[in-house]
RNA sequence: GCGGGUAUGGUGAAAUUGGUAGACACGCCAGACUUAGGAUCUGGUGCCGCAAGGUGUGAAGGUUCGAGUCCUUUUACCCGCACCA
């Protein structure tokens, strides 16, 4: 009988289906495992391989506690909102939800096929109406909510305006926006109910506020902080620049201490976390207030360093900064003026690129330092950042290297003073900028002080007079949370009088509308503005027509939809109670599964999701809706696995750029041409070199300009020739990995079957002759369509089956490491299963007997499944496959075909290899799946040795082996090794300084 | 600049507390069988060397009887943050 996957894999799969093997239940007497991956976004492209392999992992865990005995919650779903599928929309007018559904079934075809034990009972969807309903229902609770600084935690809003009637905001500390005004008790009571929702508002954890956002015009949207990189948008590249919207806001901010905190509680990576905390960017230090000179005003600055404030020699504010335009003298109005305007038209991307061009300017004004009142002159410059801290600060240029290149840039001009060197340090050359090594001079009180007593000076001194206080500064801010675009879920939210209400919960969810196109409408609102059936109806509780709005019973709805990460921050309480219709999820379902015990996914989410997660979490905590603190307990990152891109190289030429040349590069480009000929790696690389030999490049030449005459020849009369050029480079020219599996050669025939571009190519060799077969080029990069190195699962899964795919993913390398696919390398694997099956099977059947195994039978099952059980438990995947080897070839090699070594066997394999290991346990005879039989249990015994093979060092260099029973003393040993005639052929002769006998272990004879 | 990570054969990679470096595979070499297949099986394979032997975990130094592993210095690459006051 031989090994089919084909039937197999099919068979179990149908049959998992069928049974719900792996639905788990909301109680058992069982301990509770909770392994959930990231859910997929499901994009047109479909799934390669690298995206199973973090599911690989986690349903190997899974599997793996079931059989452990664990209740396994192993859900999975779609992440279905998204960008993608709107701009398709755009593009071909198919309703987003239809091109979603279509690519939600072709990834559940693709994630079948690799014999995953979801339980898909539990699917959720993030666009599904039943799911975003509660997305929005979170949104509303966090609207009715504020953060007390105090307690540190959230509360009800409505106890906050308990608060406020009874005694104002004066005493209260509260998480707020900036600049909120002072108000009594009595003050509150007589305030309009619109002016109280509309301070209310600076205090909900969620809020409607003008602030300055990334908008990318290319996108028609605004983005999140994490949604950019490198000042262009994540998605598409697209430039984006600062701009005042209104626009709903989350205040995680509120959060940055806990989220901080948090990190020490759980098991990440130290990467994410590292780059958690970086996002945080939690700094420590003093705010300071200096009286702008004979003025109203006050300049608020933060700065690490208090104990450098008699360093102070002069101001910088950020140009955006509102005090500016109120400050600056008559005379040099014109001069900040041009300066602001300068620097905003800049943008942000520009602004980061040249950080090392020093401008700023003086604006007139002086403050004055809080303990000297001395005069400190104020100017602007850029490098001072609007968004972080107050936008300001007190520049102390001996201790700050940009403070220090500011004030030489502009030494000597007006507003400009000696630089002020309070450290007993040399500051001729560059700023001391250390935070040691240092005594304070010329510092009043401070002096003979270092950072750390004077910073706790300096703060304590600031209190008394009021002029600062100690301060945490965050970089953290708060998340926008609005997105000018279609397919997201729409805010319960309706606006009377410009101020936003929220929809009662009772009924949501408010379905996102439909629209005949999905662009923004021409006066510029998101794409909901183009909803004809978008109005809020106050009397009969629905959503109406726009018609109707007459803004006393029905009011706007908002046309912002949610950001993709609003649906992400909470699924994995979702798939805790999946469909119940009255509560996010029940209070038993999550107090039963509580958070994830093993969270498994890509790095790339660091800031953005992860952290989003950890903030509503802690959010629904505060509010009392779950008990845990945090979401993920331990959370492992995949490495990404990387296509192996092949390559051919083909010629092309370049025009001589000389006297002749004439026009622009791209005319020059134009005139170039790109020939049919291609050719090996090698022979690539000799051009690119310079290192062909003439005979080789003549022959080239030839052939290359008998094409273009040909080419020449097939010209319109207008169109301007091709010249013969002596110059020619190759480019590389991707081709399908796919072709060159197994082998480095590529067929012309091949090619030509592959594309019809290749139809008149030519393939040289290496001795300049025509051939036609050359050898391709390999390089490794990111998985991509177009890069023609995607491999497909299913290909995998049809050809050499899916625990063959699932070996691989495992055996490539340690799971968490970026590693390139190579097809080729998977007959290893798929080879090894053959050789399991044929322990338990020959032609004509089951040959599996009830004979007593062999201690060595035995000592080789409990190897394995020491190691498999360790390496589980350690992640530690590819090892185990390693083992899995060893075991069979070590089966193999005794012919072991004995029930009781056998039958614990299967149940190993299954986490890794479960279609054959459902099969081998069927046909041993027993009933049901093997999924929940308990996990052979290793046994010490088994491993025992009387013997060992002791490796003898001289001088640390091992030069023979020798066995002895294991029970000898140190000093037995040693009689026996140093009358070993191997060790006398060693010693020539020399008695040895010392004799190093570790017994068990080594023995090491030195001198 | 700051922070995190990685570095071992031709390739992917193993190596518990420091204790026989290269397990397990791919590839390659040789052979067996054969219905000539990309099947199966056996042996070999870090490098130099006919061998004895030498040498070898990015580089240099150190600790140790013994270092891929610990310490110091350093190089290259990858990732995150970045004029963050």
């Amino acid at each position: 009988m031989k090994y089919f996957h084909e039937q197999i894999e099919a068979k179990w799969q149908k049959y998992w289906a069928e049974n719900q093997t792996f639905a788990a239940q909301n109680n058992s007497e069982k301990p509770k495992y909770y392994v959930l991956d990231m859910f997929p976004y499901p994009s047109g492209a479909g799934l390669h391989v690298g995206h199973p392999l973090g599911y690989i992992a986690s349903d190997i865990v899974a599997r793996y506690k079931r059989h452990k005995g664990f209740n396994v919650l192993h859900p999975q779903g779609y992440d279905s909102f998204g960008l993608p599928a709107e701009q398709y929309a755009i593009q071909t007018g198919q309703h987003p939800e239809k091109t979603t559904k279509e690519n939600i079934a072709r990834y559940r075809e693709q994630l079948d096929k690799i014999g995953f034990s979801f339980d898909w009972s539990r699917e959720v969807r993030t666009s599904n109406p039943d799911y975003y309903k509660w997305t929005q229902w979170i949104f509303i609770q966090l609207f009715e909510s504020y953060y007390c600084k105090q307690a540190d935690k959230a509360f009800p809003i409505s106890e906050l305006v308990k608060v406020f009637e009874a005694e104002g905001n004066a005493n209260v500390d509260l998480v707020c926006d900036d600049g909120v005004e002072l108000f009594t008790a009595a003050e509150w009571n007589a305030f309009s109910s619109e002016k109280q929702q509309e301070i209310l508002l600076q205090y909900r954890l969620t809020y409607l506020a003008e602030t300055e956002v990334n908008w990318c015009p290319a996108l028609g949207t605004v983005l999140a902080n994490d949604e950019i990189v490198n000042g262009v948008s994540e998605r598409g590249g697209h430039p984006v620049i600062r701009k005042k919207m209104t626009q709903w806001s989350m205040r995680i901010s509120a959060y940055a201490e806990r989220l901080l905190q948090g990190l020490e509680t759980i098991d990440w990576s130290e990467s994410i976390k590292e780059s958690q905390r970086n996002w945080i960017g939690k700094s420590v230090g003093a705010s300071v207030t200096f009286q702008v000179s004979s003025s109203k005003f006050q300049v608020e600055v933060f700065t690490t360093r208090p104990d450098t404030i008699f360093g102070v020699t002069f101001m910088t504010l950020a140009p955006e900064h509102e005090l500016v335009s109120q400050i600056t003298t008559p005379e040099q109005k014109a001069a900040v003026e041009a300066y602001v305007e300068a620097t905003a038209k800049r943008s942000e991307r520009e602004r980061m690129a040249d950080v090392k061009t020093i401008s700023g300017v003086f604006t007139g004004a002086y403050a004055e330092h809080p303990f000297t009142n001395e005069p400190i002159p104020i100017w602007i410059g850029d490098y001072v950042l609007a968004g972080y801290g107050t936008g300001a600060v007190m520049a102390v240029p001996c201790g700050d290297e940009r403070d220090y290149a500011f004030a030489n840039f502009f030494k000597g001009k007006e507003g400009m003073p000696e630089i002020k060197n309070i450290f007993n340090q040399d500051i001729s050359e560059a700023a001391f900028a250390e935070k040691s090594g240092f005594e304070l001079v010329n510092s009043d009180f401070l002096n003979g002080l270092d950072y750390k007593s004077g910073t706790k000076k300096a703060i304590e001194e600031l209190e008394k007079i009021k002029g600062g206080k100690a301060k945490v500064n965050y970089r953290l801010r708060d998340a926008v949370f609005s997105r000018q675009r279609y397919w997201g879920e729409p805010f319960p939210v309706y606006y009377v009088n410009g101020m936003p209400q929220m929809i009662d919960a009772k009924h949501l969810p408010i379905i996102l509308p439909e629209v005949e196109k999905y662009l923004p409408t021409e006066d510029g609102q998101p794409p909901l503005g183009n909803a004809t059936h978008w109005a809020w109806d106050v009397e009969k509780l629905r959503v109406t027509s726009c018609e109707l709005i007459d803004n006393k019973t029905v009011f706007p709805l908002e046309l912002n939809t949610m950001p993709g990460w609003a649906g992400s921050s909470w699924y994995w309480m979702r798939y805790m109670d999946a469909h119940n219709e009255n509560e996010f999820a029940s209070q038993d379902a999550l107090n039963y599964w509580e958070n994830v015990d093993l969270y498994i996914g890509g790095s790339e989410h660091a800031t953005g999701h992860l952290l989003y997660s950890r903030f509503w979490n802690k959010f629904l905590k505060d509010r009392g809706f779950i008990t845990p603190e945090e979401p993920f307990k331990k959370l492992i990152n995949q490495g990404m696995i990387l296509g192996m891109s092949a390559f051919v190289y083909r010629f092309y030429t370049i025009p001589m750029m000389g006297k002749k040349a004439t026009g622009n590069f791209e005319d020059v480009v134009s005139r170039s041409f790109t020939s049919n000929i291609f050719v090996s790696k090698k022979l690539a690389d000799q051009f690119e070199n310079e290192t062909y030999d003439t005979d080789l490049w003549s022959k080239i030449m030839k052939i290359l300009n008998q094409q273009i005459e040909l080419a020449n020849s097939n010209l319109k009369e207008k169109e301007s020739k091709f010249t013969q050029f002596t110059n020619f480079k190759t480019i590389p020219y991707h081709v399908d990995v796919n072709l060159v599996n197994s082998s480095d050669e590529i067929s012309l025939n091949q090619l030509q079957n592959w594309m019809p571009e290749f139809n008149n190519a030519i393939f040289i060799d290496e001795n300049g002759i025509e051939t036609d077969k050359i050898i391709v080029g390999r390089e490794v990069e990111k998985m991509s369509k177009s890069k023609y190195n995607v491999v497909n699962p299913d290909d995998i899964c049809n050809q050499y089956g899916a625990d063959t795919l699932r070996l691989y993913e495992m055996f490539l390398g340690p799971l968490e490491q970026a590693k390139p696919w190579n097809t080729a390398g998977i007959t290893g694997v798929s080879g090894f299963l053959k050789k399991l099956w044929r322990l338990y099977f020959d032609d004509n059947g089951l040959i599996v007997t009830n004979d007593e195994p062999t201690a060595e039978m035995y000592k080789s099952l409990h190897k394995t499944i020491k190691k498999v059980t360790e390496d589980i438990e350690n992640f530690s995947f590819n090892t185990s496959v390693s083992q899995f080897m060893i075991c069979v070839n070590e089966l193999a090699q005794l012919k072991c075909n004995h029930r009781k070594i056998l039958e614990p066997l299967a149940i190993l394999v299954s986490p890794y290899a479960p279609h054959i290991a459902e099969e081998l346990w069927s046909q041993l005879g027993h009933k049901g799946s093997v999924s929940t039989v308990a996990f052979p249990v290793f046994e010490e015994k088994y491993l025992v040795e009387s013997e060992k093979e002791y490796p003898v060092s001289f001088n640390g260099k091992m030069r023979f082996t020798i066995k002895l029973p294991l029970d000898l003393t140190a000093a037995q040993i040693e009689e026996i090794v140093m009358t070993d005639e191997r060790t006398q052929t060693q010693l020539q002769g020399r008695t040895p300084n010392k004799v190093i006998i570790v017994p068990g272990k080594i023995i090491n004879l030195v001198g």
